[in-house]
DNA sequence: ATCATATATTTGAAATTTCAACAATATGCG
DNA sequence: CGCATATTGTTGAAATTTCAAATATATGAT
């Protein structure tokens, strides 16, 4: 760890930008779902991945990798979504520890309500900034982004240094 | 609000990973920061922000607007870095009402242990994952973005629809 | 079958964030 | 000046997240 190696301009120049703006659109984003809809960013996620999923059925573990949430926060979430008859607990036929999250009617219903302004105020905050040009331009080092960090050994854990 | 103009394939594959990937980076650090030194992310840019203000001297509106953040949320904070020793209240010359916020010795050394291994693994997740060319590529719709939302009308309030 | 270990989820408590109300001071106007 | 209103920051309580520990079930080896 002699000197670091700092970041040079260039590269601060894509980094702040990229990390500032998504935790902005994102904060947007999920106060907007708050107030309109009553659910958090989280809670629209999970009510999108069930509303996909087949017989809007999956399991914890499931959501919370979807999500990219840890098991326990996604249980936490649940019991709350559920309290409001969002989503629904049920026991599973084959694995006894396992539980299935299903989609209520009525959580269909809030997210089929909150979907058509989500979408908009993406398109509004992000898409828009764009040209197709440059949407287009985007994509592929974000995909490549996308399988670095699949790639890296576990960052979520114990990286030694 | 007819029918929703739903994402194409192509506007998603670059609007989820951008998001995604970015909170991902995010939680990372976050995660590495708290491990490694006992501080958030938003802990060490609070720290980051006073290190580079002149007589290392903010007052906490400033340092909330820097983070993006609610000045409730950055006085609760000032407060726990505060009882933590690595900050210091004190009163400002000319405003009755404000505080000003100064990065202590201890608060400095923090920062100055963390900053190395922080920029270390920016540069391992994100900056890594590209080339120079796709840095550079990124950089300019980056900054549009940047424009586009520091243009739009208060996004943060209410927008009726 | 029995034990040891792994996996899936839950739980509870502490830390943090949100939200709305509350100071305290500043500013502008009659 | 003296009031009305705007700023700046704080506070407290409720909601959420984090973290570590607990529970329950599965799996594989003996």
């Amino acid at each position: 760890m002699s000197e670091p190696r700092w970041l040079d301009q260039q590269e601060m120049a894509t980094w702040l930008p990229y990390v500032k703006n998504a935790a902005r659109v994102l904060a947007v984003l999920d106060r907007d779902l708050r107030r309109r809809h009553g659910i958090s960013g989280s809670d629209y996620e999970v009510l999108h991945h069930l509303s996909e999923a087949p017989a809007e059925h999956l399991r914890i573990g499931d959501l919370a990798q979807l999500v990219a949430d840890s098991n326990s926060r996604m249980s936490h979430r649940i019991d709350r979504l559920a309290g409001r008859g969002l989503v629904a607990r049920h026991a599973t036929a084959d694995d006894g520890r396992g539980r299935v999250i299903q989609l209520t009617a009525e959580g269909r219903q809030v997210l089929e309500r909150a979907a058509p302004e989500h979408v908009a105020l993406v398109r509004r905050l992000f898409v828009d900034a764009l040209t197709p040009d440059e949407l287009v331009a985007l994509a592929g080092p974000l995909a490549r982004l996308s399988r670095h960090l699949d790639a890296l050994p576990d960052a979520a854990d114990d990286v030694p240094c």
